[in-house]
RNA sequence: GCAGGGAUUGUGGAGCGGUCAAACACGACAGACUGUAAAUCUGCUGGCUUAGCCUUCGGGGGUUCGAAUCCCUCUCCCUGCACCA
């Protein structure tokens, strides 16, 4: 796919943050077995755990050997790191399945590839405490853990403390490692910026425990380079990758709308595109922005990568026949219909009012809120946009028998069927 | 363990007996302008059967006509001392 070695790649794709090789070239010269831990916290991961994934992918590309970690034990314990305050314990079965849901993800998105999927439930589940303690625990030094920013955050003042569970997080990683080590070789380990601190664990264990020398890289947390935040936050919150959390539309949509600042490197990270593929679209794109080749290109990839081909065929068909002839143009039911399995789709009795019909399709969580948006004008009926709160003018907002298409704010869609 | 300090609506942070659904800032959301971008300006930011009513200020109980504000108690956090080295 492209000439540039491995090294040449994740520097040209802006994939390293850290790293404890004094010179990346090492990375070229012989075939490295690497790990890369994914949280189960939550049942999806989010766009920014794939920007995780798709470094991984250069790696595989390059023909080194992948071992997929998801962190069944680890969160069970819960990371510290980047949260002000304890966390509340999830159940197994949660974890257990979120192990799951993240198993299903990365293989979907890692499709291709071959690489090793482990659970590190498997080999901390059995373990004895005096184990841990003798094994483990000896070769860490309370010094150091304590001076950790997040934790040394957590136990000074104004700090919400830490419980003995939650500081054992690193060590727990650090175990990871050594445990890859030991079962297949495992020299490096890949890692999102803030696991730096806990990637380092598994290196000073390997070495104090195996005598053996350990890499780490970190790649940089994707930041939003208009607004200067963490990216990949939509305005209804993270976006995710399971479908029925973010759907493949709303996924593309998404994309599409991602600043210019930005778009040159999100196409980098996200896609697997070539250096010449990317040079051609940032070409048309600075012709004319306003055409924005390089953000449709940026959501045409990805959610191909993350949803499959048809599904992003399907989510650019909504995205033109919606925002193409925006407002000059009223869908016919057939059209419609044809919509029907990219938005949202909200059944209704003639006689629902539109505050009922828009808590309804989730874009407002109460009537209260509803009617806020209302009086704002951010809903529109069929291009019909209300602006008055009064009964009668709510009247003329009302959906008409079978399919409408009702628009809140700028970017949410929803089918109003009504029987 | 003892002594102080603290917990306020997404976050930070005012309020210290009625005028408090609770200042202000940030964030979020919406409108205008644009390119479904950014910046800017404007609005909005507990719920409801919305000129009114209801539920919120860590949990529970009390004082009072009336409590986010006072008292008791519980939980958690911080600081100091003690304990432990």
């Amino acid at each position: 796919m492209s000439d540039m070695t491995l090294s040449e790649e994740l520097q040209w794709r802006g994939f390293i943050n850290q790293s404890t090789f004094d010179d990346l070239t090492q990375l070229d010269k012989q075939q490295w077995t690497f790990y890369h831990g994914f949280d189960a916290s939550a049942d999806s991961q989010t766009v920014g755990n794939l920007a995780a994934m798709m470094f991984d992918k250069v790696f595989m590309r390059h023909g080194h050997k992948a071992i997929i970690l998801a962190g069944g034990a680890t969160s069970l314990i819960g990371d510290p790191g980047g949260k002000d305050s304890e966390r509340t314990l999830q159940s197994e079965e949660t974890v257990a399945h979120n192990v799951e849901c993240a198993k299903q993800q990365l293989s979907k998105v890692l499709y291709g590839h071959e690489f090793t999927l482990v659970n590190n439930l498997d080999w901390t589940k059995n373990m004895s405490v005096i184990e841990f303690l003798r094994d483990i625990g000896k070769h860490f030094s309370m010094t150091p853990l304590v001076q950790r920013d997040y934790i040394a955050k957590r136990i000074g003042e104004g700090g919400a403390g830490i419980s003995f569970t939650e500081f054992s997080y690193t060590i727990l990683q650090g175990m990871d490692f050594l445990h890859l080590f030991d079962t297949y070789g495992a020299t490096l380990q890949l890692g999102g910026a803030d696991q730096w601190g806990n990637c380092l664990s598994g290196v000073d264990l390997l070495r104090r425990a195996r005598g053996q020398e350990a890499h780490v890289i970190t790649l940089p947390l994707v930041i939003n380079k208009a607004t200067g935040k963490k990216f990949g936050k939509s305005e209804e919150g993270a976006v995710w990758l399971d479908p029925a959390k973010t759907s493949p539309f709303k996924f593309y949509q998404f994309w599409l709308n991602v600043d210019d600042e930005g778009v040159e490197g999100y196409l980098k990270i996200f896609t697997e595109l070539s250096k010449s593929e990317i040079d051609a679209v940032m070409a048309e794109f600075a012709e004319s922005k306003a055409g924005r080749a390089a953000q449709k290109k940026l959501a045409q990839e990805v959610t191909k990568i993350v949803h499959g081909v048809e599904a992003a065929a399907a989510a650019q068909k909504a995205t033109e026949s919606l925002f193409d002839r925006l407002g000059q143009h009223t869908l016919d039911q057939n059209e419609l219909a044809a919509l029907k399995g990219d938005l949202p789709v909200v059944q209704t009795q003639s006689g629902d009012t539109i505050l009922e019909i828009v808590v309804r399709s989730g874009f407002a969580s109460s009537k209260s809120e509803a009617m806020r948006l209302l009086q704002g004008g951010a809903i529109s009926v069929n291009w019909q946009k209300g602006v008055a709160a009064t009964d009668e003018d709510l009247a003329l907002l009302m959906p008409h028998q079978g399919l409408n298409l009702i628009k809140v704010g700028k970017n949410n869609f929803a089918i109003v069927e009504v029987a």
